[in-house]
DNA sequence: GGGGCTAAGCTTTTT
DNA sequence: GCTTAGCCCC
């Protein structure tokens, strides 16, 4: 028998060998707590405690799942890691309303709605309901607060009982969450809340899942938000063989509804909970880590954890203050070439992390000035461009032609000569009948004020759609669309706009890269037999990803969001534009979210493995003047021991006294919102 | 669909 | 003050 427990410490060995029943681990940073998870279901399986087929892992990212599923091959094999469900809250959504959705009004192949498009469909709906009128109130606001209320489970029903003075939001949220259903499109929200209403309505659904899964773990649980508390809490029912996995002290995303309570809490509200934590850090050096949780101890309201760092004692962070931010993005840009050459440390393993996006500018041109590779994570992804965006709404278009926006959309490029007002003719028609535009389309001979040619061009339009949709039936998908392509015209006119341009070659690069992965699409179903609408809804959650390439074959510099460097590890990080005016932010602050912060600058100093540069510029251009900058608090908090000893000049003396009384002003205007010392 | 002009806005965004 | 996004017009 294979011995899971090789190589492991004490409560990662007592992790792994936990078997019934509810368990807390709380992962410090670069504690291994992949290895934990994964090794626990791998010697479930192993041990014939449960089928593979009954171990449900969920994650948040694409990312964390693919790696799980690669870690469990090699524990068991690929074979036994298949029949498992590992995959991320919104994949495992996706699956459930596949299988089970029709009970709550949705077809199989319903569309999921990306973020843009969700602004597009606000907005029209603010203009169509005057709301958008005086104030032109904004649809990113609009689709914040909605987004907000879907994570915390509130239908627009709820929502208007519990904010009845929301006048404006009241009837937006209706109002969006019926045209999506009209289109038989779901946005990435009701991934989660449509599943959990499906189960309190249909209890004998959520009694097949619950029988289906008895062994379910939830990985980062730090990030959950309640419609994903209460659907991991109804899945691991009876048994409750629920494992969570999370840091409570890199919680950074409450401001899209994560609830840290739900980790908080959890061993209260689970009897007989286990709660094992992962003390032990392999990350990074004793200077590095004991300085970063000096930091994150000034936090209130945290799980309390002694976590050490064993992988040796290492440098002292250095920390740099630049006389502007130009200067500051030069040393860390000279700093990067320095290591490069003349020390084990390439460029590859230097990652810089800023608050703002808009802050890795300054560094984007050092770098390139100096010729130092580089890349920016976040940077437009693949599903964003214009022409995948073309081709991915005609493809929805033919799996799921209730969906207008994807429709609307396909008329257009290349345009197929329908006009708006034919089409608004068409729209009042289908309001009338009750019926989808598509519908409405299919007979439009009934309207007598369309014109003779726009009766052509429809019945062109549906000739159109029905020959390709019965390819779609009868070829592969690939071969269907590459037909496609030349059908409609679309390379043709691809080939037109972009005449003298050498993004030309780029984009077609792309779409063969679509086609690429619509073959490998199908290969990889190729048992479970491909369809037009499956893979639309594995690209959908696949909508914020830079395409797989990279990674392995990265060269440069790693630039990104402090956010966005959560779960990742570099040899040597860059903190840099630790500027008290972004961190903590202004909003933070109003909010009286300063842990959050903290946190986040937590998990930033958490990345580095071997070397940890803190920076600052000394002074800054804001809002077209120039201004001293105040550094961050927090560095204030770093203990002296751990740090070159720089920080503490006396030119930086007046500042960072007025940044010890910035903590003391905090606490005086939080006192009466429970921040005191009881 | 792109070019050019005007007007905001100046946190973070796993899916 | 400068960048970016949205919108209008071609």
């Amino acid at each position: 028998m294979i011995d899971f427990t090789k190589g492991l410490n004490d409560s990662q060995r007592n992790a792994v060998l936990h078997n019934e029943g509810p368990l807390l681990v709380l992962a410090g940073a670069g504690s291994g707590k992949t290895r934990v998870l994964t090794m626990r279901i791998a010697r479930l399986v192993h041990e014939k405690r449960c089928k593979p087929e009954e171990i449900l892992a969920v994650t948040f990212t694409n990312k964390a799942s693919r790696e799980m599923k690669e870690r469990v091959s090699q524990l068991s094999s690929e074979k036994t890691a298949d029949l498992m469900t590992l995959c991320t809250f919104h994949s495992l959504g996706v699956k459930i309303l596949r299988e089970d959705g029709e009970k709550i009004g949705l077809k199989k192949t319903f569309s999921i709605i990306d973020e843009h498009d969700k602004i597009g469909t606000l907005k029209s709906i603010m203009r169509a309901n005057g709301v958008r009128g005086l104030k032109n109130e904004d649809p990113e606001e609009f689709a914040t607060k909605i987004s907000l209320a879907k994570n915390a489970s509130l239908d627009p029903d709820n929502y208007k009982e519990a904010n009845p003075d929301e006048r404006k939001i009241n009837r937006v949220y209706s109002s969006y969450n019926s045209i999506l259903l009209k289109n038989q499109t779901v946005d990435f929200d009701d991934l989660l809340l449509l599943p959990l209403q499906l189960f309190t309505r249909h209890p004998d659904v959520l009694a097949k899942y619950q029988k289906r899964y008895s062994f379910v773990s939830i990985d980062e649980f730090q990030d959950t938000n309640t419609v994903q508390m209460k659907l991991a809490s109804f899945l691991a029912l009876p048994q409750n063989n629920l494992m969570v996995v999370g840091d409570d002290d890199q919680g950074i995303y409450s401001w899209r509804g994560a609830e840290i309570e739900n980790i908080l809490s959890f061993s209260s509200k689970f009897r007989k909970c286990t709660t094992i934590i992962l003390d032990k850090n392999y990350r990074s050096t004793h200077q590095i880590f004991a300085a970063a949780h000096a930091v994150v101890a000034n936090n209130r309201v945290r799980k309390l954890k002694e976590i050490t760092a064993v992988a040796g004692d290492g440098d002292p962070i250095m920390h740099y203050k630049g006389d502007d931010e130009e200067d500051e993005a030069m040393w860390v840009a000279e700093k990067i070439a320095e290591h490069n050459e003349h020390t084990s440390f390439s460029y590859k393993d230097h990652a810089i992390l800023v608050r703002t996006n808009a802050m890795m500018r300054p560094y984007e041109e050092e770098l390139r000035r100096k010729g130092v590779p580089y890349r920016v994570s976040g940077a437009m992804s693949f599903y964003e461009r214009k022409e995948i965006k073309d081709m991915i709404a005609y493809l929805r278009f033919f799996a799921n032609p209730d969906d207008e926006l994807s429709m609307a959309r396909v008329l257009k490029v290349p345009n197929k000569g329908i006009t708006p007002s034919t089409l608004e003719l068409l729209d009042e028609f289908a309001a009338f009948r009750r019926m989808s535009l598509w519908e409405a389309m299919k007979r439009h001979s009934e309207l007598e004020k369309i014109s003779d040619g726009q009766h052509g061009l429809i019945n062109a339009f549906i000739e159109f759609f029905n020959k390709f949709d019965k390819l779609f039936e009868t070829n592969t998908l690939a071969l269907t669309v590459r037909d496609l392509l030349n059908d409609t015209g679309y390379l043709a006119h691809m080939a037109k706009a972009y005449k003298d341009d050498d993004s030309l070659k780029m984009r077609m690069e792309n779409i063969d890269e679509l086609l690429h992965g619509i073959e490998y699409y199908e290969h990889k179903f190729r048992k479970k037999k491909p369809t037009l609408a499956g893979y639309l809804q594995e690209v959908a959650l696949l909508s914020s990803e830079t395409k797989e390439e990279d990674e392995s074959k990265q060269r440069g510099v790693t630039l990104m969001t402090l956010h966005k460097s959560k779960g990742l590890e570099f040899p040597v990080v860059f903190l840099v534009g630790l500027d008290k005016d972004y961190i903590p932010s202004p909003r933070a602050i109003e909010e009286g979210n300063i842990d959050e912060e903290r946190r986040l600058f937590y998990v930033g100093m958490t990345r580095a493995q071997k070397r940890l540069f803190l920076t600052y510029p000394g002074t800054k251009v804001f809002r077209g003047k120039q201004k001293t900058v105040t550094p961050c608090p927090f560095l204030r908090e770093i203990p002296e021991e751990f740090l070159d000893g720089k920080i503490g000049q006396k030119q930086d003396d007046e500042k960072l006294e007025y940044v010890d009384s910035f903590f003391k002003e905090m606490k005086e205007k939080f006192k009466l919102s429970g921040d005191d010392e009881n």
